[in-house]
DNA sequence: GCGTTAATTAAGCGCATGATTAATTTTTTC
DNA sequence: GAAAAAATTAATCATGCGCTTAATTAACGC
């Protein structure tokens, strides 16, 4: 039985079918809470599949966390080259958008994929352990620099570690969006809800820009 | 079977020492990286002692974040009343301190191993799998609720489902600052740091104050 | 076709896990 | 001070863990 139900066209092979089992095992239980049997299961895989293409679980789920991370960081660079070739000074709702939008509206994807990724990212970005640390400083310090470098050039008075402040808090609401737990509709009875993704990155957005035009223009003088 | 009896009025050493032990464990390593016989160890006391006290891991971390959670909240809510004593309008401010100080503070005292709260936190309010929305819509829910009214009641035009909105956001900074991961530092070659607490809480306060503000006076014909 | 390599498999190794048991010590109670 | 209750112990259970191995099958260059 070389494919059961693995359609030829498509290039899932095993490798990849592994990538997506993780993807899903990994955002729904933590590193730890996943197994590699249920990781193979998912993919419909023999187990000792997932040490021979990625050595071992721990590199698996650097793995699964680089490719996603490439992905959304991409389209990122993507709207903010567009966005600088029509203008060269954005305003800072502007580049909130172009860096917002891609993991938000990605983690709003109606298709489950996006779900995962959105609580994998959570996992990772949220965690304080040691592995969450290592990767969120390999997969998105790079991004973090440029996107921080954009918002002392679009806000005056800005400094370097406020522009720092408001780009970690500014990521953390977006987590707070992207795992969709519920809680917003548990606290309002259904009036505040996560389902409508522009008004999330709306809301996240006049949120960040008024939090950091704020950290600019607070005195400085204590 | 479970210790019905054993009140814990009573100087039960092994149990204390066993929240605490689990407590460490559990914020450095989450639920399913955290062993009971790294806890036994970690409390110096017999393996068995963890379920004949606790019943089993699961309810013993109940039991570690409750512990902590009434803490804060009753710091809170003494905050608040004080507040609320001395006029019967706070500024939102004034409510942000009495909500953020508590939490932020508590996780920077190093004395208390307050950093362990402070992660354990972290692990379980941005949690997105079953067990933490669990823990965290039965230890938070009601504070949550006291908040958001008062913010209702501080900010001209907010309305109910922003004022939500404004919570979750103010709780996942709170959050990003008491992770204290040193990503600050990282991204600002030391100039951005989560040492000094009051600086801290002061710019979750600004940023907070301006997100949910400008929330409330967004346009709403859109 | 053959030889080589890559891909896949079933089986299982060594060990750690959460939990339980039954016996023993300590504390409480009267 | 003995009986009862609570606390503590060592030993162990059944299971699942990440990972490895050795053998088998599929794919590919020539």
């Amino acid at each position: 039985m070389a494919s059961t139900l693995t359609n030829i066209d498509s290039p899932h092979d095993a490798a990849e079918s592994l990538l997506d089992a993780a993807e899903a095992e990994f955002s729904e239980n933590g590193f730890h809470g996943t197994t590699t049997r249920a990781i193979a299961a998912g993919a419909g895989v023999n187990a000792a599949l997932l040490h021979y293409y990625f050595g071992s679980k721990e590199q698996l789920f650097a793995r699964v966390v680089e490719r996603r991370a490439a992905e959304i960081n991409g389209r990122r660079r993507a709207l903010l080259s567009e966005l600088l070739a029509q203008t060269a000074a954005p305003t800072l709702e502007a580049l909130l958008e172009a860096f917002l939008r891609p993991t938000i509206e990605f983690g709003h994807d109606a298709t489950r994929d996006g779900q995962r990724y959105a609580r994998l990212l959570v996992h990772v970005a949220a965690g304080t352990d040691e592995r969450s640390r290592r990767l969120t400083a390999q997969n998105y310090n790079d991004i973090a620099q440029e996107f921080i470098a954009r918002f002392v050039d679009a806000v005056p008075k800005l400094e370097q570690k406020d522009a720092v402040r408001g780009y970690l808090f500014t990521v953390s609401i977006a987590l707070s969006l992207m795992g969709r737990t519920g809680r917003a509709g548990d606290l309002s009875d259904g009036a505040c809800h996560d389902d409508d993704v522009n008004q999330a990155i709306e809301e996240a957005k006049i949120f960040a820009a008024a939090g950091i035009r704020a950290l600019a223009t607070r005195r400085k003088d204590d």
